[in-house]
DNA sequence: CTACGAGTTCAAGCCGACTTGAGGTCAAGC
DNA sequence: GCTTGACCTCAAGTCGGCTTGAACTCGTAG
């Protein structure tokens, strides 16, 4: 398969062109070279586009997924980082899950509020959502969670 | 319990008050009052906040968040809306597991390129990763899927 | 040879969720 | 009565990940 000209990586992977031309500037995908003024992909770039949706979804920065991917084009990742990343996620899994669950006995839990009920408090709390010492049940801990975070984290402590 | 100012919400809740401020713009929360200038908040704004940060926590959106908690400020939630919160939680949690198998994989394939391992192909697909069809394999089909995608979907499909 | 359309550059704009900063107010303690 | 310092408002800034628009350049079909 020969060189494909922007449009085309567009069509096969249904990423935008801007998206591309963003891309290529943060230095995730690079371009063979040209024809007068327009880029060349190889067919190669396609592959790595997969890898780098696949980050996206999964809830990476994109220079976390630059990081990760080698920088030399190819594939091989850091292992270490691929763990460490896959631990991350693991952690959200799991604080998802919790949310999740809290959601799913909050729409059918009898209580008339669902803070008073203590299998939704349990949920929260397994859900890292932060330790709110509001009255009834005692002071909990959280530990600190990061989804998307940037730089503060609120809904986490700050034990007086 | 009286009123709380402003900074006792944020030590009790490690919301920062321009949080604080931020939230009762957007209708989020709600101060009792005001003694001269400064705000008065109930003891309740702090279950309020912990649910807050559960959505936020959830990765849902503050317009979300607001349209789950009744207006009139009790907790009692539109199940419905709930329900239907869960389920978009569990997509993001399959999406999420499928991912990270991925990347344990991809951490300690022997394959030289991860794309060529049928393993990881797969949990890519799974992922909803998009699709792009890279030679080897045969095209497959992604369901649309979202994560905090405002508009447009890239990585998704727009088959030819 | 020329016009066309697909590609290019560069700067600026957008969205959500906040934060920051300048300048103002006010209750309480001395 | 005055200072202090916590709180206030409002506008603007930040960050990531793109998109959009204006102005321009080419290769190719007619």
């Amino acid at each position: 398969m020969k060189d494909m000209d922007i449009a085309e990586v567009s069509r096969r992977t249904g990423v935008p062109a801007s998206t591309l031309r963003y891309y290529e500037e943060k230095g995730l995908i690079a371009s063979t070279g040209r024809r007068g003024l327009r880029r060349l992909f190889d067919p190669a770039v396609l592959e790595r586009l997969a890898l780098i949706a696949l980050g996206r979804a999964g809830g990476f920065a994109l220079d976390e997924i630059s990081a990760m991917l080698a920088p030399d084009g190819l594939d091989k990742m850091d292992r270490g980082r691929l763990d460490a990343k896959a631990d991350e996620l693991d952690r959200t899994i799991q604080r998802l899950t919790a949310i999740r669950e809290a959601l799913r006995h909050a729409a059918r839990c009898p209580a008339a509020r669902p803070m008073e009920c203590p299998t939704f408090r349990r949920a929260i709390r397994l859900a890292g959502a932060g330790r709110f010492d509001v009255a009834p049940i005692g002071p909990f801990k959280a530990e600190a969670v990061s989804v998307t975070r940037r730089k503060r984290e609120p809904g986490n402590v700050r034990l007086e």
